[in-house]
DNA sequence: CAGTTATTATACCGACTAGTAGATTTATCA
DNA sequence: TGATAAATCTACTAGTCGGTATAATAACTG
């Protein structure tokens, strides 16, 4: 039950520092530790993975790096920070991919292609992150745990707003928005269990597929002689 | 270590007995045993659901109970026994779903319907032994692990056959039958983790419109003037 | 009630592991 | 090179938890 105190290398504020060559250096250590930090978390994601957090021991992921354990804790205050960090890492991720598709432009029917794709995407390119982070979610801190909440309202709101915009433009035709949200985040979420790297699919064609059956879920059926060919 | 030797009451055979009062008295000791049984296991479903299985003990699994440690290990080998009684449990009420509606007759997509609709049900029925399965698979002897893949490519490889089946009777349209199929478990996987007891829909509700939508997925488009209204 | 057996509790062991203190090596720089 | 500071290791502690030997108790039988 320590304090979690945060113990990082002592260098801070490289920017401050008076003479020039000091401050190369401070930020040179800065990378290197950043470094360190990366090739730990990595290792962790590795063994979390594959043995669940509660089943993988300090002892094991320092020795995956060819250390011993206080080498991690020179970097990182306990077991939990270095979940937490993997957490908050696959959050960025997918964060950053909200981002990006926010900025587009189109129909509702490409934004939500898009948007179906790019999460798909995202989520496969960290699959070890986002697979570890619902998988131990009780492990980790109730204010970590409400991050991953808001983001999920987050998507859902989004997904529900494009919904609504789309059938107001007629574009689509549904009959609850709320479940047919969940139904496309299900089809994000769920990505991770059945794709198989180097399997007939790759990652980017895998999302394109998905994201088509998302849209032929949702829009307004029109007549047709013939069915869609991908 | 310990091999994990099955620790039952002596109680076996009731009806090999000669006398009848005593063969009743070992079929009632037979129906204490499991209730008891029932009990353990139903802790502990709800103690694993909530903490995990790494971060619960048995100690705690007894407490909740009102009783020790030892009364655990009269009924189950070890804590892995355990968590493999829960996640048989899981697939057996996956295969009744299974199995209940094999025997039912119709076009594919009556068929499709309730196949969604049944496994949505079972899924969130049984909500903690399907989250408690999926999140602890790696804690499983491999043995178990095979298993639930084989029960997930035994559904895969229905939903793949039936959607072929609809194609060739021209009632479905699908580019890729078997990303189809992932969708379509995506939507079952995926509803223990959105659903909320007592919200805004009952399960059955949840269900058929998760059914409609998987539907309207694959159905062949016709025309409509109005889309369609549930 | 006495004898017997099934059941449950007390109290412990041994193994494991998060976390730490202090020794030791490695890098930095006058 | 020698002094100093940072990084890393060795070796340990304290606490936890799965599992068990054994004692106590309840239940049943005659």
């Amino acid at each position: 039950m320590a304090d979690s105190v945060q113990r990082k290398p002592r260098a801070r504020r490289a920017a401050e520092d008076s003479s020039p060559r000091s401050g190369e250096r401070e930020s040179m250590r800065d990378l290197v530790s950043q470094l360190k930090r990366d090739r730990i978390v990595s290792a962790a994601v590795d063994l979390f993975y594959r043995q669940g957090y509660a089943g993988t021991t300090l002892d094991e992921v320092a020795k995956a790096l060819g250390m011993t354990k206080p080498f991690i804790y020179q970097y990182f205050g306990s077991k939990n920070d270095l979940l937490a960090e993997i957490c908050s890492r696959a959050i960025r991720h997918a964060n950053d991919a909200l981002n990006r598709l926010l900025s587009q432009q189109g129909s509702p029917s490409d934004k939500l292609s898009s948007i179906v794709c790019e999460f798909i995407l995202s989520v496969l390119n960290n699959q070890a992150n986002a697979v570890i982070y619902s998988r131990e979610e009780t492990e980790l801190a109730p204010k970590d745990r409400e991050m991953i909440r808001q983001l999920r309202r987050d998507f859902d709101r989004r997904v529900v707003a494009l919904l609504e915009e789309g059938i107001a433009r007629g574009e689509f035709a549904i009959a609850d928005v709320r479940v047919a949200s969940f139904a496309i985040a299900s089809m994000v979420g769920w990505a991770p269990v059945w794709f198989r790297a180097g399997g007939r699919l790759t990652k980017e064609e895998a999302a394109d597929r998905m994201a088509a059956l998302a849209l032929s879920m949702v829009e307004v059926k029109r007549a047709a002689t013939e069915g869609p060919r991908a």
